[in-house]
DNA sequence: GGCTTCACG
DNA sequence: ACGTACGTGAAGCCG
């Protein structure tokens, strides 16, 4: 019988430090549980062991140990991202069938050595596992060791090798250690004597019993005899405290370390919540199916086909309705094939309509539209697809509930919100269809789901949030979606072909430049040439070589004429490649661009927008503005664009309620010369351009969490001069300061901050113990709450700017959100009515102890549309 | 698929 | 003493 024992803490310890933090979106470190399992898997799938057991310590020691933990006592103790791994994994590999070892008074190095021991004295054979070289003192012709370096290298080391990498045998090795040392572990040994001193010694000798009794016959050099003489207390103990025990009082029945059945479904699921999805695969689990956890619910329901009468039945009932569409490919014009020319927008295929005992299935889409048609509240896992096909067909619908979007809410930085991974996060008991059919176990706890999602946001006060704010929300996106933005694609065409000239001509020559032809694109090429090629200074390194970043150019521009054509290439270059080529791919045939807006994908509550993403349009620089005059109202249409004016430094003045700086909103000053004339003391009149600029990157440090180091950087001043800047900011608007101090103990205390209307954001990076990452925390604690209050604002102002185009029966409609921007297209005639609207929802979404103002500008084109 | 760079608020 | 601002998405390179 083959006996895998895994050293659990060198293992996992190894893991933690091999891989680069891995976390959860909430912020739980999973990177140790991923490489442990990874490596563990691999290890048992190349041993084909019959029996396996994974040893871990204990915190509390024995007396032994207790001497032991005086000379590691400078240890580092296990760091709070690794210790918080540590109990997750251990139920995982009991779920697993695994036996877990731990003995009172033992470490895992001495399980790992009874085991062994039993292992050869019984015949058997036994591989242990393990980062730690102290265990191959236990290798024999029965016991092997594989020595784990990294996630895939492993070496095996049986007596030869040993001996072949030592010299001596493996039980020698204690006595080498006895003399050397190990000032990782903190054992002294004999001071001055080294690894090649003592493998000499004992190769010579034998052991340090032999030496000290014959020390003065023997023929050792005068110098290390007195070493030895000098330290040979601390050798013996030096020997003991390095000599694993092989008597721990552990299950020594081989037998029992037979891997069991476990807890498959358990396994998948915890697996699911710490998002190591890719695991489940590896170990060959299965999400949800048939997995009931509970006793006393339902372990099977029925599946039935709905025909006409059925849904009769359905809508004659007076019940909600929990239903789940999947929709034909295209489930957004966005990526669709031409409109119009036979391919056509995403359909409903099938609905699935679940109450407790069955689950319908509708396959007619008449059938589907007359459910969506019957104005029931509907409980649904994803609405914005319904809501978008419900627009195009007409359909005035209602839904109620949304699991993903409550999801959301409960915790908005998880990385997916599938109805699946719902279930398996929430434990939603997941039944098995009665005629064994598979996959639909999922859907028919949808019901189960929304009650739990609703009792837990209505636990945390997220009522209004969910269902005054995001699920109408959903609709507004859908139906931006689907109308799109036109855009002319002729003359991105024809811009694009022009920037396509001068990089031609700039590439060229920067080739000359340089002497060579390379891949400008190329980072790594691009640093060659300038560092090597053309002996320029480097400043920044990155993970992969010298960075070549805009920063680092700037700085060498004056040292050599090809750097400001280097600029000139990657600007010319990224504009054509972002903004040209990969547009002009998504113009739908109705010569619009259908943009997909994500409600579930930011850590704050704003909403982001992809393929293509309409929110980083250029705008910064004229060359790049040039873009915005490509997207344009379409024919008798105008575009109404209205921005909030310093939303974000509005909010954190009502929510820290700071005297000065309500009083300069209140009195409409500029907020940034205000900031200048504050930090810099001087008055109003005096404050000049440069001031202001400061003053501006100081009020953006504030908000994003401050540092001297990166304000220094941005305003080009020193460290000092930017540290003084914000002292005095903090001095003059004191109210500021400990706003964010009491925000940040608070969030501390609680494990998350809010914004205004009660939206989360889970700050688990607070209680890390490294630095880096508990500044992180804080500076996301100082952040979140702002820029989220103001995703806040302008999502109500969303909602109610559609409410009143629709109810004043304009034709005019939204067609994008950019963070603090709405942009509608109207006929002519009612764009005056709209800037209004506009003007108005957004300045009333909330009322704050200051002004919320808006302005709102006209025109055919997005570039004269912004003000 | 990770890294680097750069576009936006 | 640490490393250096918040939130996104996309393209291109490279192992």
């Amino acid at each position: 019988m083959k006996l895998l024992v895994v050293d659990g803490n060198s293992i996992l310890n190894r893991a933690f430090y091999g891989i680069k933090p891995l976390t959860t979106k909430d912020g739980q470190f999973t990177n140790a549980i991923y490489g442990f399992l990874t490596m563990f898997e691999r290890m048992k799938a190349d041993l084909q062991p019959d029996a396996v057991a994974i040893a871990f310590d204990l915190k509390t020691k024995t007396f032994r140990h207790k001497a032991y933990d005086l000379y590691k006592a400078n240890r580092k103790g296990m760091p709070e991202e690794l210790h918080m791994q540590m109990a997750p994994l251990k139920e995982l590999l009991g779920y697993l069938g695994y036996k877990l070892v731990t003995c009172e008074g033992y470490e895992a190095d001495d399980i790992l050595g009874t085991l062994s021991k039993v292992c050869s004295d019984t015949g058997n054979t036994c591989v242990i596992a393990t980062g730690d070289r102290d265990s191959l003192q236990l290798v024999n012709d029965n016991v092997s060791v594989r020595l784990c370096k990294n996630l895939n290298g492993t070496m095996l080391y049986t007596p030869d090798v040993v001996k072949e990498e030592y010299g001596v045998e493996p039980k020698k090795l204690i006595e080498i250690k006895a003399i050397q040392g190990d000032s990782s572990d903190n054992i002294p040994g004999v001071a001055g004597i080294g690894p090649k001193g003592a493998t000499e010694l004992i190769q010579k000798y034998g052991d340090i019993d032999y030496i000290y009794a014959h020390l003065d016959e023997l023929d050792i050099k005068p110098g290390m005899r007195a070493k030895l003489e000098k330290d040979k207390d601390n050798c013996y103990m030096s020997r003991m405290l390095g000599e694993i025990c092989l008597t721990a009082p552990v299950d020594t029945d081989l037998d029992s370390y037979k891997v069991g059945e476990g807890d498959r479904a358990a396994a998948a699921r915890l697996m699911a919540r710490l998002e190591l999805f890719s695991l489940i695969k590896k170990f060959g689990l299965e999400l949800s199916e048939d997995k009931v956890v509970e006793q006393d619910v339902k372990r099977t329901f029925r599946i039935a086909d709905a025909d006409a009468e059925t849904v009769d039945k359905i809508l004659s009932e007076n019940k909600d309705l929990y239903i789940q569409i999947s929709f034909s490919k295209p489930q957004s014009p966005a990526v669709t094939a031409p409109l119009g020319e036979g391919a056509s927008l995403s359909v409903p295929e099938t609905a699935y309509i679940s109450t407790e005992e069955i689950l319908y299935q509708i396959n007619s889409s008449e059938e589907i539209n007359r459910v969506l048609k019957s104005g029931k509240k509907l409980y649904t896992d994803n609405s914005k697809p319904i809501f978008a096909y419900c627009d195009r067909e007409g359909i005035e619908v209602d839904i109620t509930f949304d699991t993903s979007l409550a999801a959301y809410l409960l915790s908005p930085s998880s990385s997916s919100y599938e109805l699946e991974r719902l279930c398996a996060a929430y434990s939603i008991p997941v039944a098995a269809a009665e005629d064994g059919a598979d996959g639909l176990g999922f859907i028919h706890a949808l019901l189960a789901l929304c009650r739990r999602l609703a009792d837990d946001i209505h636990d945390i006060g997220n009522d209004k949030l969910l269902y005054e704010i995001e699920i109408p929300l959903a609709r507004v996106l859908a139906r931006m979606e689907n109308l799109g933005f036109e855009v002319d694609v002729d003359a991105i065409r024809s811009y694009g072909e022009q920037l396509g000239k001068e990089a031609e001509e700039l590439q060229q020559s920067i080739y000359e430049d340089v002497g060579y032809e390379f891949n400008i694109n190329s980072p790594k090429q691009l640093a060659k040439a300038l560092f090597e090629e053309l002996n320029l200074p480097t400043r920044k390194k990155t993970k992969s070589g010298y960075s070549t970043n805009a920063e680092v150019l700037e700085s060498l521009l004056p040292l050599h004429p090809v750097i400001a054509k280097i600029l000139e290439y990657r600007t010319v270059a990224k504009l054509k490649s972002t903004y040209c080529d990969s547009l002009i791919d998504k113009v739908a045939s109705d010569g619009r661009i259908h943009s997909s807006f994500n409600q579930t994908e930011t850590r704050t509550g704003r909403i982001s927008s992809t393929e293509p993403n309409l929110q980083n349009i250029p705008v910064r620089t004229e060359r790049g503005r040039e873009f915005r005059r490509f997207f344009k109202a379409k024919d008798g249409c105008v575009l109404v664009d209205a921005d909030y004016s310093q939303i974000e430094l509005r909010v954190l003045a009502h929510m820290a309620g700071d005297k000065t700086m309500l009083k300069a909103f209140t009195d409409g000053v500029d907020i940034h010369t205000v900031t200048a004339s504050e930090v810099f003391g001087v008055p109003i009149g005096m404050v000049t351009p440069l001031m202001r600029s400061r003053a501006k990157a100081v009020n953006f440090g504030i908000v994003y969490g401050i540092g001297a180091f990166s304000l220094s950087k941005d305003i080009g001043v020193t460290v000092r001069e930017a540290q003084k800047y914000i002292d005095n900011y903090l001095a003059r608007f004191s109210a500021i300061d400990s706003y964010m101090n009491e925000t940040i103990a608070k969030a501390k205390n609680d494990g998350f901050v809010s914004t205004m209307l009660g939206r989360r954001r889970y700050l688990p990076e607070l209680s890390a113990s490294n630095f880096n990452t508990r500044s992180f925390g804080e500076r996301v604690a100082r952040n979140a709450p702002i820029q989220g209050t103001a995703a806040d604002i302008i999502k109500i102002a969303m909602v109610r700017v559609d409410e009143r185009l629709h109810k004043e029966g304009l034709e005019a409609r939204l067609i994008l959100q950019v963070h603090d921007e709405l942009i509608v297209e109207a006929p002519a005639l009612e764009s005056m009515q709209v800037a209004m609207i506009l003007q108005e929802e957004m300045e009333n979404a909330v009322q704050l102890t200051v002004p919320l103002t808006a302005d709102a500008s006209m025109g055919e084109t997005w570039y004269e549309a912004k003000g």
